[in-house]
DNA sequence: ATAAGTTTGTGAAGTATTTCACAAGCTTCC
DNA sequence: GGAAGCTTGTGAAATACTTCACAAACTTAT
């Protein structure tokens, strides 16, 4: 594996991810190789498309065979940043955080959620999965102190960005956020929003245009 | 306002998106008018790009002053066929399914809820929210019947593309998926997909490649 | 050992999207 | 009413991303 020369696409690590899934999948199964073709199919992609993306990092197929499934599997993880643990903290205690509780993804794919947080006195110091909700005031001293890599942000839009303030002060390095808001933050920290109602209009837009 | 002559950017739909999120806003508080580069310091992009996007659909502002505030709103939702009701059904009752039913964003933007379906028998029957989960049996003929537009669905990967396609069968036009696969349905459905595990990984990706 | 058949890796071409830059149009001030 | 000051709308330029197309490299069959 190669180190990329120039800057990769998100649209290309997005698929680096939707790839990996596939091949854990494969890997699982028993299979030993699978072809550009075979794995863009899967991803509902092109088989250029899987081979350039791939050849970003280097050259982990053989001609006339395809990639290695397991081999590539380990590349990816290693190009992902995946062969490590992240320390993940979820910040919001409702409904959406406890969703994302639930989600084994966390744990499987090595984000450690090591802690919960909540302003609201009446789910402070409820338990919750294998944590108990952390009141939070003192999640910026615990980014600090614990080297929390990921915030997952599921608070309402009003509160989000001065929590990412505070957090960004304290030194959290990636923000996952499900508020419906843009977040400012320095250039050193990664943001991702997922927007519900942007992808609901997205399609509400879709269904209004379809015949134009 | 005027129709696009080609196709639009799905950047471009997100982006219009957001720009109606907080117009909306500003029409709330009384602000009359809003200029591109307002805009765009509100929703994190340029100034131009703000300009570019509405210019698709027609020619909203005034040179000097700025977008008027509650015209442009009542545009865009035009142009994101939200001045219209929307029938959803939720699908798999689970945590995910549960904070979407909570999410107030729905009603709030003429997505009308009109049906949950779980195939779980301990679920079935249960009151949720304002309506009782369904047997996912009758799905496909409530689609039909009701002429539901897009169905969100929250079931594990391994069962929505078989959910899919007794929904696309059953003739429904639009899916958000919350099951982190890829799925194959025909051009005139529109889907969209949010992946958790994909925007974790993208983060991972940015943390252990941030230097470079 | 050779031929036939696959499939990768990748420059080059093609498309799509964003950014630039400025004329045109509107407001406000004097 | 004219000048100064903003801000839009938009072609053109720049950048980014995807697709093409084919030589090179490998496997398998004979």
């Amino acid at each position: 594996m190669t180190l990329p020369t120039k800057r990769i696409a998100e649209s290309t690590v997005r698929r680096l991810s939707m790839y990996l899934r596939y091949l854990e999948g494969l890997d699982a199964i028993g299979q030993r190789t699978a072809s550009s073709d075979e794995l863009a199919q899967l991803c509902g992609t092109t088989p250029a498309q899987v081979r350039k993306d791939l050849s970003f990092f280097g050259s982990f197929g053989k001609r006339g065979l395809g990639y290695p499934v397991h081999e590539l599997t380990e590349h990816l993880q290693e190009i992902l940043g995946l062969r490590q643990a992240w320390q993940v903290v979820i910040v919001g205690a409702g409904k959406i955080g406890s969703a994302l509780a639930e989600y084994r993804g966390f744990k499987q794919r090595g984000f450690q959620v090591v802690g919960v947080y909540d302003k609201n006195p009446d789910k402070i110091g409820r338990p919750w999965g294998d944590a108990v909700v952390r009141d939070m005031s003192t999640l910026p001293d615990d980014v600090t102190e614990h080297h929390v890599d990921i915030a997952v942000l599921a608070i309402p839009a009003d509160d989000a960005q001065d929590v990412v303030d505070q957090m960004v002060a304290a030194g959290i390095r990636a923000i996952l956020s499900f508020a419906p808001t843009s977040l400012h933050v320095p250039a050193h920290v990664a943001v991702k929003t997922v927007n519900m109602a942007m992808e609901l209009e997205g399609l509400s837009y879709a269904l209004t245009n379809r015949g134009a």
